[in-house]
DNA sequence: AGGTTGGTTTGATCTGCGTCAAAACGATCT
DNA sequence: AGATCGTTTTGACGCAGATCAAACCAACCT
């Protein structure tokens, strides 16, 4: 297998491999929905409601931050702009969404957010936010939402800077199966909302081997790809990619 | 250059280009002490302080969140522990940082923190720490606090999911050598408190590439390195690494 | 001192994935 | 229908970095 600076824990390796499914890299694609904490906070923002079609920019990076906003509809990107002028794609965010946790400490947007196709989102504005967080319970729901991110954020970067190409495909196909599931949708019949280019750039993989790996778990008929119609045959297949070697 | 699915935004490439300090992938290894935050969050914790010896556990993944943490002296790695038994470096923590935010949400530590040399902590017990959320100064604080570790984790991985070898081990010695700085000692000479296999899983890299990047530096007369003692030759030749292609 | 242990350096190979290229496919236009 | 454009697939090739291996060094023993 590959193994890029790995070392085992060997102090508690084994009691945590049977009941690690908190930090398993399957949730390696969408922030969790938060229902729980979501719900209270979004309904006195209702009104701001605004439509957006692909490609447009909810907001950018190194804009003030003007509120949070929830996706109600549609899909969303967020992307990092790095040094020499390109962009890295560190999330894709789907209905219940929060969006724009990224710029709280500064008030500054370090992050785009893309729309991937026509979706629909409203927005709290930061004034509005603030006061709601003068309430405790809304100020304990923030926080989570945070802490979550930073969960989200952090299995991500274990996952991209550890995984192969098959591992990572695998694991983001999990991923959006688990959370389509989460939504009360199939999780074994879905249809990929980016494309192979938008793939290869969350995982740091190029679109041929992300394309190449899709073609490769084909022929292994544990998955059916048609465009980005997927269909899972063999879920417990693609799991198995997660822990074992290559 | 290396190009692992990457795409120009090409809407503001430009003007970002000039002006991106914030995103820029030079921040790579701690998380950002927090002095003003830090400061009026933990003197009434004072009285709960720990000594550590290398190797011990502050806390572990999948325990039970206690309280946060402060360190006063020394250093501390957080490690997501993966799927296989094995276990990721998601961070280097030194004087003034705060540990076990990650376990906010869920009250369960999803990383293990371990002292990378004898090392001194102060913690806040989650009850007292809860009182203190209620006033709204500290809460901020505590929001500020999450959203920069957001920050630091995300800056990461767009970093280990894209840069090069020597980008990134260029990265990672301009980052330490700026907390150095920030922190009132010399920049270009310090001592490296990890090893090259810790550095290669923090980096996503073998130890071996760590070792011969830091060679192919030192040949290039950047650098100079005996062990673990570093010394900058020269700062703008590593800058480069960041922006040009190698 | 000599021995052991763990970290580091360096060399020699191997391979996964990036790169380059071309063909196939689908969607939208006229 | 055909033409054009972007996306996807597939092939051939090369290279950065992983792997295997051996030598070296420092810190610690006894």
């Amino acid at each position: 297998m590959v193994n890029r600076g790995l070392e085992t824990v060997g102090t508690h390796a084994a009691p945590l491999q049977a009941e690690c499914s908190q930090c398993s890299l399957g949730k390696l694609c969408f922030p969790h929905a938060l229902p729980a904490a979501f719900q209270p906070l979004f309904p006195l923002a209702k009104e701001k409601r605004t439509q957006l079609t692909r490609g447009e920019f909810l907001f950018r990076a190194r804009e003030k931050l003007a509120g949070l906003y929830a996706v109600k509809a549609g899909f969303v990107k967020t992307c990092m702009p790095l040094p020499d002028g390109q962009s890295k794609i560190v999330g894709f965010h789907a209905m219940g969404d929060v969006l724009g946790l990224d710029g709280l400490d500064t008030g500054i947007h370090r992050t785009d957010a893309i729309a991937l196709n026509g979706c629909e989102v409203c927005m709290i504005p930061l004034d509005k936010f603030e006061t709601l967080l003068e309430h405790p319970t809304e100020s304990v729901h923030v926080r989570k939402l945070l802490a979550r991110e930073i969960s989200r954020v952090e299995t991500n970067a274990a996952a991209v800077g550890t995984l192969s190409a098959k591992q990572l495909v695998a694991s983001f196909l999990l991923d959006i199966s688990s959370r389509w599931e989460d939504r009360g949708y199939s999780k074994l019949e879905f249809v990929l909302f980016m494309s192979r280019k938008e793939i290869g750039n969350f995982l740091g993989l190029t679109f041929e081997t992300v394309s190449r790996t899709l073609s490769y778990f084909q022929a292994k008929k544990w998955i059916t790809v048609h465009g980005k119609n997927m269909l899972i045959l063999d879920l417990a297949s693609l799991q198995k990619q997660l822990t074992r070697a290559t």
